[in-house]
DNA sequence: TTGTACGCGTTATCAT
DNA sequence: ATGATAACGCGTACAA
């Protein structure tokens, strides 16, 4: 039967070619031959109109549309020229987690803008669906790109692994250095620091710390009677995403030096919902705490939510801190450490074009810093902190 | 000089074959004429394991790897096969405007997800920089893909015509419908018209509106002397995305209605900083606005921001009303209108797949509703609106 | 200004 | 289980 192909269903568009058997593809041949001319000549008329009489070139654009041919294959051209004109973008998560973090998507939105400037496409190939490996790594093995950017992978991951075999130019960002691959980050621990001292500064010894996912799931985990969140030794061992250890050591450092207790928790989703279940169940767990760090604005706003249902006042009751100052953040008031999200993108994507133009980008850690809104304030100095009232709610 | 490789920096990997003068790249051919065998076989080494000896095909990959061959280049792969093995999504706008809004990335991560089940990977194509659409023509026409995906393209757009030329399968998504081509949408003005009697139920007889764009910037407006998003009888001429018209004529038919009066202004970019200065503007020339209609959550949020810097309570002075119910609405308890964006997404890319498999998709038109929050509520009856102290704020 | 010839890297088919 | 051959659709020297 015919391919899955609808007609040219433009009503000005006239028939394409003549209904003979075989519903065979058009070609660059097929023009040629028709206009007796060779095909050369017709890829010219695409590629280099100046090598061409006007008329000519009039003539062969006629036939191509009357024939329906819309132009060189651009995969033959491709292949030909040697060139995909397409870079990929590989996550270590589901494309739609990837999807659900707006600091993504600012991220993309600035690296697309980059590399548009020089015709490239963004080829998005996202990590498993579940915990499917394989197909993941074929994506990768398969996907026709010039160039590869790797985001948050795990460190070591195979992904990683399989990108690196293509042998292709790479960038990475926000993950682990890796010697002679471009590399593009943020200063994570130093605005993770400045985030715990804030609250610090403010007062709070009790902390929460809602924290991004350690490393891919692990499911011995579920089976054990422990909490979803529950950051066991095990768990922390499997601490594999740079971005996760980075904000957590700096957390640690900064209350180790004002001898302030850290309730760790690890959200497996950077979904608001998974936020606002894990916090409250932490801050019912643990009534003493008066701060919230959270490791993502994503989370921040689960937190805020789950103290609205818990009956807290924010910042009253109880602080919070996010991190990478989304925009919907300035419209919550939420405390958050700033990132250069949409620059980082461009950065990123100007390392891509670069290599591609046979240069060495150099490696660029961008800075980070605390945006103290209306999300964070001094600690309740109360009688009986965990008898208040409000708690109870 | 050298290609733009960077080197397999995996410290276990042998070297890449023997530097000898031209850096020529190592193909399935090479590794055939070193082991002597014939290329048909190293590709059945890589894609029909079946089909060889063990021993021979780990000889194969043994010796690959010494050459530094990593598999079957995708793109002769493709050319070969016929299939490209990923799918185009077209937007009508800039990425970077395209990600900042999270219903767009909810959407895409569920065609992701559905697309993924056949390895497809998702091309992503925008709209014009600026106005640059050669450029967007271009990467339309130069694609390597097996089926396009547009999304929110203006009525008749060149880039609309330009898929279409393409010949390929194509599915539109929150678009007019076009004769011929597969199509998702949603109930776009049954969900306007319930935003909008809510409100009129609720008493309020002067509503601003927040509407997203109309169509494709309209240049001659930068220099007129009226306010920016300003609504001319010649710039509604150019109404020419789907989404906006049908939402703009739900509110305008309900307002009707209930002799309702409308103010409406045009969101040049989906905003939360556009918007919260539209809605600044706005509501400080039309103080007797007591609701504003918005065709986005981004809007609202940047209306809920707008007036809070005006110092209006919502819902007591002011009540807001958004579109989409992305998921940080519900942590700002902003009431909107619920449309199912992932599982549109997903079924988009169950058409697409349909479409590839031969099979004709039908048309969807998916459910919206009205979650009422905590952003409207019924019109306060005062002395004289106008005169709050409040409101000078 | 136009044509010729070849190669890009792979895979399907059919044979052995 | 393995091999030979012919496409796939195009771009580019180079020659005419």
């Amino acid at each position: 039967m015919a391919p899955a192909r609808l007609p040219p269903s433009s009503p000005s568009g006239p028939a394409p070619a003549r209904t003979a058997g075989v519903p065979k593809r058009v070609t660059l041949k097929d023009i040629a031959q028709a206009l007796k001319v060779s095909p050369a000549t017709i890829s010219n008329a695409y590629n280099r109109p100046d090598q061409l009489s006007p008329q000519l070139r009039a003539r062969i654009l006629e036939t191509a549309q009357a024939l329906g041919y819309s132009g060189p294959d651009p995969l033959a051209s491709s292949l030909r020229r040697g060139r995909a004109g397409a870079v990929g973008v590989v996550y270590d998560a589901t494309l739609s987690y990837a999807f659900a973090d707006p600091a993504a998507s600012l991220f993309l939105g600035g690296l697309a803008r980059t590399l548009e400037e020089q015709n490239l496409g963004l080829l998005l190939i996202s990590g498993p669906p579940d915990l499917d490996r394989p197909a993941s790594l074929s994506r990768i093995q398969g996907a026709s790109v010039d160039a590869f950017l790797v985001y948050s992978a795990a460190d070591g991951s195979e992904l990683l692994q399989a990108v690196l075999g293509r042998g292709l130019p790479v960038v990475m960002v926000d993950q682990a250095p890796v010697a002679g691959v471009a590399h593009i980050g943020i200063d994570d621990a130093g605005g993770a620091a400045e985030a715990a001292r804030h609250l610090l500064d403010l007062g709070h010894r009790q902390i929460g710390v809602l924290c991004l996912e350690f490393g891919p799931p692990d499911r011995t985990l579920a089976s054990s009677g422990q909490p979803r969140g529950t950051v066991t030794p095990e768990r922390e061992a499997g601490l594999t995403y740079h971005t996760t250890g980075e904000r957590l050591r700096a957390y640690r450092a900064a209350a180790q030096a004002a001898g302030a207790t850290l309730h760790v928790v690890e959200a497996q989703d950077n979904t608001l919902q998974e936020a606002e279940a894990l916090a409250l169940e932490l801050l019912g767990r643990q009534p003493q705490i008066t701060a919230v760090l959270c490791m993502s604005d994503v989370l921040a706003q689960g937190a805020l939510s789950a103290a609205r249902k818990l009956g807290l006042k924010v910042p009253a009751h109880l602080s919070v801190v996010g991190y990478d100052d989304v925009p919907s953040s300035a419209a919550l008031g939420l405390s958050s450490v700033h990132q250069p999200t949409a620059q980082k993108g461009e950065l990123a994507g100007r390392a891509v074009l670069e290599l591609l133009a046979g240069e060495t980008p150099r490696a660029r850690i961008l800075p980070t810093r605390l945006i103290v809104r209306n999300s964070s304030a001094a600690v309740r100095r109360e009688p009986e902190p965990g008898t208040d009232p409000d708690r109870s709610g």
